[in-house]
Formats: structure tokens, C-alpha cells, sequence
DNA sequence: TCATTTCCCATGATACACCATTAGTTATCG
DNA sequence: CGATAACTAATGGTGTATCATGGGAAATGA
């Protein structure tokens, strides 16, 4: 499976129209299964994340291996139950038109503050839209920690020490 | 699994674009799991790491073997979300054209300080692309560290140190 | 009705597919 | 065995499809 890789930044008119990068339309195609040539992908956009100022987009197919994640929490749980008011309630399902652009409704471009434009960002299995400049600092925030007494090589070093001894989470 | 070999300096002209060397595009057709004879491998660069100059080239298997080492780390720790994030949004998915060349964004360009000429470097299951000058000031750096007292053959007899002790390297 | 949303068409810039050339290497054949 | 043909690699140039974006007409709905 594809995933989302990249950066980029893109115009949001006065409708709130935005179009989604071709590479990232491509992955959108792969994941929905109703799609085929000559049609356009729809996926869906999560606005329920608290602690960061972003929208994630999700290809159907992936949306479906989150919600299988939830769905083996138990039943009536706390956590599964708040899990499933954050995936379902705040989500939209997102159509992708003639041009390759959506509309993101104005209360949830509030949400993450977007204005004028709207950053996509890679993130493997979904993908991110940022403002902009909240992004930048996002990314010099994790500049800055890398550059910290060479956690960039312990981080890299991680991927050695996990290879062998664990398994996957 | 075949490996990257060798150096070689090619040509950038103003769109942007490069030969790839042939024997890299011989292992990228190998680690493509879609490729067969006739088409023309794709594969990833990444331009994340941020204490060197210079952009990485991954075949799509060890793209892969790369990713799954991450998603063994704890799901949503900051190790692994700073690496999701160098990872994927530092990176783009890159497609060999018909006479084994590619495209280079000018951003991504920029990354590497990449003007006229670009310097491929092998290593191993993974490959180097820099600005010529700057791959050699980077050779010059590494020949100096070697000869200080013998750190040649320190580093060297890592190698058996390593043979002995652990499963994997 | 008036505002908003949806659809359709237009456009400039860029990226990409396609064709051409040169040089070096290997293969073929008289 | 030497000459030439066939191939591959690296590179240059050109036309066309695609992308991101803007604007307006039709449809919707409060």
C-alpha cells in the first residue's frame, strides 16, 4: 500500500475550496474501494485530535484499520467509548471533486485555524493539514530536540536496539 | 538482496533532473516489488536527517523494512512520532522515467545544496545523493578521523565485536 | 429572497512523456 | 582478427497532459 510522503502548501479560496496534492490523490485513489479510473476518491477527515492544531485525512481503507484498532477495545469501555465519540463524531466524509480539490467547512477549518492556506503534510498511513506557519513552528520544535545532545543518532539508534528485540506493537 | 555500490557524479540540468547510475536502478528494479522487465523502478527519497547534507534513496523494500523497524517502537511516544514525521513528510515518492532518470524538486534541491551536479554515493541498502563539494569535504572529514590515533582499526574491530556478541548488525 | 454551496469552464505554470544525439561497450560477422 | 553493427547509458530538447487556482452560473436551502 502507498502511503502519504511529503509536503505541501496550498491556497484556500474564499469557498474554502483547497485542492489536495496530486501525490496524496494518488494514495486517496489506492485506499478507496469504490474508486475506479476516471472517478474521483473520497476519504474521510478526523478534527477530533486535542492536543495538536491539525486535521488528519484518512483514506477509507485506513480509516477501516483504525476502526478496527477501536473495536477491539472492550465493549462499553471508557476508553473505547471516548475513542469512538473522537473517530466518529468529529469526522466528516469528504468528496473529492472534478479538480482535485474539497471544501473544508468553515467551523473546522477553525479548528485548526486555517485561513488562507493549508499545509499538507505526509504522515504514512493519513496525512495532516496544517496552517501553515503552525506547522513551522511544529517542525522547529522537533529541529530543536534533534539537535539536543545528539538525540538524532539515539533516535536512529532506537530503529537498531528495537530490530532486535522486540516485536511489533 | 542486491546492495548499492560505488560512486558516480551525474549531470542536473535545469529541470531538475538526473540520470540515476544504472547499477543503482538495477538494485532499485530488484526492490520494487511491482517492477518487472520493462518498466522502470520507483522508489523513495528521503531529505530528513538533518545533520547531513545530503538526500537519501531508498528502494521501496527497504522503505519498507525502515517503516516497519518505526512502527515497532511504542505507537504515539515522541521517538516515533518525531520518526513518522522525519520520515514521511521528509521524504517523496519518486518515479525512474523511461531513459532511467528523475526529477528532483527544486525544494528538495535546495536541501542538499544540489545546483549542476549531483555526487551518488553507495550504501549499502540504502543510497546517498549530494552536492559533489560537499560529498568531498565529507570524504576529507572522514579520512581525518581515521587517522587520528589509529581509529581505523578501532573501528574496524567493532566489526568482530559485534560478530560475537549480537543476533543481528 | 439572499446567501451559500455545488458544478462547470478557463488559464498559466509546471511536470511529464516522447524523441533525438552522443559516446562508450559488447556482440556479430565477414 | 578487425570492422561494423547493436546495445546501453547519459544527456539535451520539445510538445502535451496535468496541476493548482480563479471565476461565474446554476442549484440549494434557510
Amino acid at each position: 500500500m502507498r502511503r502519504f510522503r511529503g509536503e505541501a502548501e496550498n491556497k484556500v479560496d474564499a469557498k474554502g475550496r483547497v485542492s489536495i496534492p496530486a501525490p496524496f490523490r494518488r494514495v486517496l485513489e489506492e485506499g478507496d474501494p469504490d474508486w475506479t479510473a476516471g472517478l474521483n476518491p473520497n476519504f474521510v477527515i478526523v478534527y477530533g485530535r486535542r492536543n495538536s492544531k491539525c486535521l488528519e485525512g484518512y483514506s477509507l481503507s485506513s480509516m477501516n484499520d483504525v476502526d478496527d484498532l477501536v473495536s477491539r477495545l472492550p465493549r462499553y469501555s471508557k476508553e473505547r467509548e471516548i475513542l469512538e465519540r473522537l473517530l466518529n463524531s468529529q469526522s466528516i466524509y469528504v468528496q473529492v471533486d472534478e479538480n482535485g480539490r474539497i471544501v473544508i467547512p468553515p467551523r473546522i477549518r477553525e479548528r485548526a485555524q486555517i485561513t488562507s492556506k493549508a499545509m499538507f503534510v505526509g504522515m504514512g498511513d493519513k496525512f495532516q493539514i496544517w496552517e501553515p506557519d503552525s506547522y513551522r513552528h511544529d517542525m522547529v520544535a522537533i529541529d530543536q530536540r534533534l539537535s539536543e545532545n545528539n538525540f538524532e543518532d539515539e533516535i536512529y539508534s532506537l530503529l537498531d536496539y528495537n530490530e532486535s528485540n522486540s516485536e511489533k506493537i
